[in-house]
DNA sequence: AGTAAATTGTTATAATATAACACTATGTAA
DNA sequence: TTACATAGTGTTATATTATAACAATTTACT
């Protein structure tokens, strides 16, 4: 399995405060709970972040522009992903739905066209938020 | 249909020009291209991008950040997207499809939540770059 | 050992987006 | 008509997110 592939330092800095957080966390935020860990600058950031989304081992929230650890061992390598967003608290869940997978991968366009790579992110008021 | 509703003259500007173009704009491609009409700063773009995607006259690519004209009547302003995205010439298509939206409107997730609102990319090669 | 590929460290800069505040236009209702 | 609320505008400054460029180092493999 792909993900456990070794990481270098910094990939495994910036993968375990990632990996410890209960929210998805910013380039930034991770930049600054990183420096006392020698990581000084966006770059070494930027670079193990990009590292660890296509390895699969995170995703990014692109709406939020934020990082979270992948915990769906059925991740195609960060090719199919999708999450629920809560609009108030703003508490991620990434969906592992094998119906939803197998739907939106035989997904064809009017063309006829599969991909089999997509980003879905779903939003709504978690149960707490209601 | 909501989506008929007036716009303002920056939101008009605004509009037009992403309507125009045949694929999705950035913030500030765009404010390069209006400032002879006297739109000369960001927030004067960010203001009306921001009310066009709430009343569903455009959508926020967000794998992007870049705005796309909505060419679909069945949108229901703005709270359920699909794309498809070229991963080459990066065009960009506004996928309408009964059958997905159904699908994803209808989905819930684990703790049988419905999600009302959701914004899809689907990555791929489009026809011209296959 | 030799070499290619990947990773790192560093400085600078680009690209994307919002805060704050004063002002103006528009619609609605007394 | 005046008063009020709401939405939109113009402006300056600033915050946030992300990449360019280049030299040095490490790693994996022959
Ligand atoms: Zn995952
Ligand atoms: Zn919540
Ligand atoms: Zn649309
Ligand atoms: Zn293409």
């Amino acid at each position: 399995m792909q993900k456990q592939q070794l990481l270098t330092k910094n990939q495994k800095i910036i993968f375990d405060i990632i990996e410890k957080s209960p929210e998805p966390l910013k380039a930034y935020t991770i930049l600054f709970n990183v420096q006392k860990k020698g990581i000084k600058a966006p770059l070494q950031v930027y670079r193990a972040l990009d590292k660890l989304v296509e390895i699969g081992k995170i995703h990014k929230i692109e709406s939020r522009n934020a990082f979270i650890a992948c915990h769906n061992s059925s991740c195609q390598v960060a090719k199919a992903t999708a999450f629920s967003i809560c609009e108030i608290c703003e508490k991620v869940t990434e969906i592992s739905s094998a119906g939803l997978s197998k739907y939106l991968a035989n997904f064809k366009d009017k063309d006829g066209m599969k991909y089999s790579k997509y980003n879905l992110e779903f939003f709504g008021l978690c149960k707490k938020c209601r």
